[in-house]
DNA sequence: CGCGTTCTTGACCCATATCAAAAAGCGTGG
DNA sequence: CCACGCTTTTTGATATGGGTCAAGAACGCG
């Protein structure tokens, strides 16, 4: 099936607030076939690819969480998004990827040959579509996230953060109240488009406001959510 | 076609530097159809179409000039794209448009039903294939556009704004050198994440490091293009 | 020529980056 | 369990790029 070279890559971003997630391919075949495939474990830091590397299969993240990231000439890096269990990353356009994937805690990761994929698209005409649609939500979730670090202070943007991370837990069931990140302050940081002091700081003035609390680090108790909601979409001014 | 409907928008964005352009479509039977269709001018500030109109055409620019942009709730406005001669605008997922589309500059536009589009995908497949790759560089140039209004200097944005209207002169055969702008100051500060006077501070600082010369205000002629291009990459700081 | 619009320039300010250092976690080995 | 060293996070002090406000200058256009 050539459509599918068209391909870039396919992840999830918290920030995309619609009830579709771009990484999820709700297709029964491709589920059926991607159980039997092997997983691998990640070591947190440890790449599921990089940029430039052939893309020769596709992964669905089982259990931990991967950041996908590009790097500008100088350095700087910009995380695209986060995958969580049950999303797909790997997709590649023309047989190499252009985005780098990183496990940010310790991940189990199924794989599969694009390859089979394409075998099963042929026989499987709804899955073209689920793709295609997958691509569309993706780059409605890009543009979400363009919209976010482009315009908005530090706080709308952490409170958006926070609050698209508290919708993926109410997705899959969890407290939405309660936010255990996976990732580090640099990775919201390259992900928000803000240096690492600045989310530090941010969320403290959350937290004395009230509208937070940080019992940890790695965790956030969402005391306000209606609030935080009111900020991220720049109604409210701290 | 089924999967024509998760579509969003189609429009090329100047920043993008690959070859293909996302708005393009080069599909005969697609051309062709279109050729038949009729054409509609548009005076500057005249909308094609708003965010909540039911997407029920394809439109492609003749001549003119037309910018895409979302409107964040405090009002301000990031322009996604321009969309010129040759280049696709208006396809809208779920019936419904999630961005504006506005004339800048008198503009003939060719308009065709998304029904007809659809009975040509069932007939010619290759127009799928054409349309998913449109969307998988539509994808690309808002990743790139993101990077770009993300952790870039003013100086840095336009430089790369100019590289790549360059480059789009150089596509259509015009002078790769001198640049018409069809486009207010904002509308470019409102594509590249600035304010008006920035915009205007950057170029004349451009102009007076002799980067570029501004005979008049909607032209500009790029002096030493490639010192723009390493400004453009992060490679040199001014 | 005069009026409205767009563009440029200037002065000032503020949010966030930067630089620096202290504090809190966290794993390892004794 | 504690001590040690390393990493991550927080906090503080300062700098700065670009935003904001304001006033001209240039540019159409009737």
């Amino acid at each position: 099936m050539a459509s599918l070279s068209a391909f870039t890559n396919i992840y999830a971003t918290p920030l995309r607030q619609s009830a579709g997630e771009s990484a999820r391919l709700p297709n029964r075949s491709l589920n059926d076939c991607l159980s039997q495939a092997l997983i691998r474990r990640f070591d947190p830091k440890e790449f599921v690819f990089v940029e430039g590397d052939p893309a020769n299969n596709i992964y669905r993240i089982e259990s931990g969480a991967v950041s996908l990231f590009k790097v500008l000439p100088d350095g700087r890096r910009q995380i695209l998004g986060f995958a969580y269990p049950g999303d797909f990353i790997g997709l590649g356009v023309q047989g190499e990827h252009i985005m780098n994937a990183q496990a940010i805690k310790p991940a189990r990761i199924r794989s599969m040959p694009l390859a089979a994929l394409h075998k099963i698209a042929t026989s499987d005409p709804s899955l073209s579509f689920t793709l295609y649609q997958a691509v569309a939500e993706e780059l409605a979730a890009t543009r979400d996230l363009m919209m976010t670090t482009g315009h908005r202070s530090a706080c709308e943007r952490v409170a958006a953060f926070l609050i698209a991370l508290s919708r993926r837990n109410e997705r899959s069931g969890d407290d939405l109240g309660v936010i255990d990140l996976p990732m580090t302050r640099v990775d919201i940081a390259d992900f928000l488009g803000l240096t690492i002091e600045t989310v530090s700081r941010t969320l403290t003035k959350l937290k004395t406001r009230g509208l937070i609390d940080l019992p940890q680090s790695t965790r956030i108790v969402l005391a306000d959510r209606v609030e935080l909601q009111r900020l991220a979409e720049g109604e409210e001014y701290l």
